[in-house]
DNA sequence: TTAGGGTTAG
């Protein structure tokens, strides 16, 4: 049985008039005339041939067999169909099979198109960022005064929220006002909002918002996750609770809002309110709360949660974004091991995997191990991206690496097409000033083609206090104060590089910009993970803990200890023009030292002491601790605001080069 | 058919 087309569907190709037959194709004109068969009966055969169609796309899983079903849709006279058309649409965009082509033959041949055809094209357009010819088909249904649905609206909005074109999205929200019904359409709304947004115009959304006459919850949540993005908490704490009824999308928008907006601990705290609540949890909560454990770094929350994790049945060897997270957190939590444990048993790995997991080996020093797996990604075809080379490059540069440095950064574009960004730079810059090639870091912070940010100067200024030169550094410093001008660190260090040289106006000089512009010191901080898992905070120069006489006995018995086998403690650490007493006073109080201290008398020698700083480490601290880990045979894991010292027998990863 | 997700350098 052949149809003619969608409009005379039940039609038989023996019922039309002569007179038309010769615009027919050859081969449905040569057919001989089939036997009569009742009206009822044609109607049943085509809707079973409808429903196998419909079953036959729903189970393509390559572009060849989407173009076999095609030809069978033709061959059975379902070209004007747009019932099947409209699930074909919709196969090659969740296949994400690039469809402009075959969408164009279809919409072409399609001479009365509905409503759900036309929006399945622009949503396909949409998703694969070709949004001029979403427009396009959006007019051309116009034009063809074919009504749109609520979601030929909301595939338009999402299509502007791709290209970041405001412009167009309120020139599509005037239409949803012309076009009779639309004015007051929710999910429309809903869309809308998302569109304000995604594109940053949150003042905007929040006007659709309060100008609902209801809402529902993705209403809410979409405003919410709006602030999220803004980085306003507060604001986004307030509508969470005013939303009548919360459910765990909105809930876990809090959890990763706070998470992302670098607040940890109210993250957890909201987490654990959900669970006390009784709102189910799913992946997606998970990952939030991982993240915000990797940023607290201790390994108490690493143990926590993964208790957590495995009772919901969430491992890593199933949901390789659960398995991500959890290798982030594991490494930035001091246990590498755990780390790569996680990444070993994961059934699938994707390009976050490896590079969250060469991440991990970079922070940790192990950068053999980094760039194998960088290798090894490569060789089993899964595509390394800009955050990929970041991992690898800072392995590089935390290695002294240089060569293989250089050959990873060039082949960044020629072998896998990806154009080195501001921060690829950095990490090269970082690289070469890390090698002591100072005047060439410098050479390629002054001539690259892209404009240098703080992190290009920073990384020179870095290595210029690792390598003596104040002449460099005040070039990268003057850099500085114009891009970060109220960053202390960069004063801190410039004041340090001054003062290793003796210059001592030089250091006077940069107090004095300091002060002029309002800026204190960071006191430096540690955290030490006490036997109880409590976190304990010190501060530098801070004597008031309770246990200070016990702890400052340690550390006098230590340093009597070390000065036997030759230590001497590293004036050029401190940046002030005081006595050598005094110094040596600043120096044994930092607070690494006083944690350290803490560490040997509270926590059993049989496990590591874990200490966290929210600074760099020290030059006088990163010898003393290495020392001290001869001495007394423990293991001392710091982690500093960069990366992972591990300190065993007299020795620590970094290779005395961080 | 619309809302929440993992990796980034000084």
């Amino acid at each position: 049985m052949v149809h003619l087309s969608h409009k005379f569907s039940t039609i038989p190709i023996n019922f039309i008039p002569k007179q038309f037959s010769k615009h027919l194709p050859q081969q449905i004109q040569s057919q001989t005339t089939p036997p009569f068969i009742p009206f009822s009966q044609r109607q049943n055969q085509r809707s079973l041939l409808e429903s196998q169609l419909i079953s036959a796309l729903n189970c393509c899983t390559s572009l060849t067999q989407i173009q076999q079903i095609h030809a069978r849709i033709l061959r059975k006279g379902f070209e004007q169909c747009c019932y099947v058309l409209t699930k074909l649409i919709r196969i090659l965009t969740k296949m994400e099979i690039p469809m402009d082509r075959y969408a164009k033959l279809v919409f072409n041949q399609v001479e009365n198109p509905n409503p759900f055809l036309c929006t399945a094209l622009i949503r396909g357009y949409c998703l694969q960022g070709l949004v001029k010819e979403s427009v396009f088909v959006y007019s051309e249904m116009r034009k063809k005064s074919v009504l749109p649905i609520s979601f030929t609206f909301s595939a338009l909005f999402k299509a502007c929220g791709v290209v970041n074109d405001v412009d167009l999205g309120r020139q599509i929200h005037g239409q949803t006002i012309l076009i009779g019904g639309f004015g007051f359409d929710l999910f429309v709304k809903n869309s809308l909002i998302e569109m304000y947004v995604k594109l940053g115009f949150l003042g905007c959304g929040r006007k659709v918002f309060d100008e609902l006459p209801e809402r529902d919850l993705i209403s809410w949540t979409e405003l919410i996750v709006g602030y999220v993005k803004a980085g306003d908490m507060e604001s986004a704490g307030e509508l969470f609770s005013e939303l009548p009824k919360k459910d765990m999308v909105a809930w876990t928008a809090m959890v990763t809002g706070y998470a992302q907006n670098a607040k940890p601990r109210e993250a957890l705290e909201f987490f654990e309110r959900m669970l006390h609540e009784g709102v189910e949890t799913d992946e997606v909560t998970l990952v939030g709360v991982i993240s915000a454990c990797a940023q607290l770094g201790a390994a108490k929350y690493a143990n926590w949660i993964r208790d957590i994790v495995e009772n919901l049945g969430f491992s890593p060897t199933r949901c390789v974004v659960v398995g991500s997270a959890l290798i982030d957190m594991y490494s930035k939590c001091a246990s590498v091991e755990d780390a790569y444990k996680a990444f070993k048993v994961m059934e699938e790995k994707n390009v976050f995997s490896y590079s969250s997991m060469i991440a991990g080996f970079a922070m940790h020093g192990y950068a053999y191990a980094a760039l194998e797996l960088f290798h090894e990604m490569v060789k089993i075809g899964i595509k390394p991206n800009k955050v990929t080379f970041i991992g690898v490059l800072t392995a590089c540069s935390h290695s002294r690496m240089v060569e293989q440095g250089r050959q990873i950064f060039e082949s960044m574009e020629e072998k896998f097409g990806i154009s080195p960004g501001v921060d690829h730079y950095s990490c090269m810059v970082d690289l070469l000033g890390r090698a002591g090639c100072l005047e060439e870091a410098l050479n390629l912070a002054e001539t690259m083609p892209l404009e240098p940010n703080g992190g290009v100067w920073g990384a020179l200024l870095g290595a210029c206090r690792t390598y003596s030169n104040p002449d460099i550094a005040q070039i990268a410093a003057n850099h500085l104060f114009e891009l970060e001008p109220n960053a202390i660190g960069n004063y801190i260090l410039l004041s340090n590089i001054y003062a290793s040289a003796g210059r001592w106006n030089d250091v006077l000089m940069v107090r004095k910009m300091m002060r002029e512009k309002g800026l204190r010191k960071n006191p430096g901080c540690s955290w030490l993970e006490t036997k109880k898992g409590v976190i304990q905070e010190f501060f530098a120069g801070d004597m008031s803990h309770p246990r200070y006489g016990e702890m400052k006995q340690v550390l006098e018995d230590l340093l009597n200890r070390l000065k036997a086998i030759g230590y001497q403690p590293n004036m050029n650490s401190i940046a002030y023009d005081v006595s050598d007493e005094e110094k040596r006073r600043i120096l044994i109080t930092h607070s690494e030292k006083l944690a350290l201290a803490f560490g040997l008398l509270d926590i059993n020698a049989d496990f590591p002491i874990r200490i966290m700083k929210n600074i760099r480490i020290c030059e006088d601290c990163h010898s003393f601790i290495c020392r001290v880990s001869q001495i007394t045979r423990r293991v001392i894991i710091v982690r500093d605001n960069l990366r992972f010292h591990h300190f065993h027998d007299g020795k620590c990863s970094c290779g005395n080069f961080w």
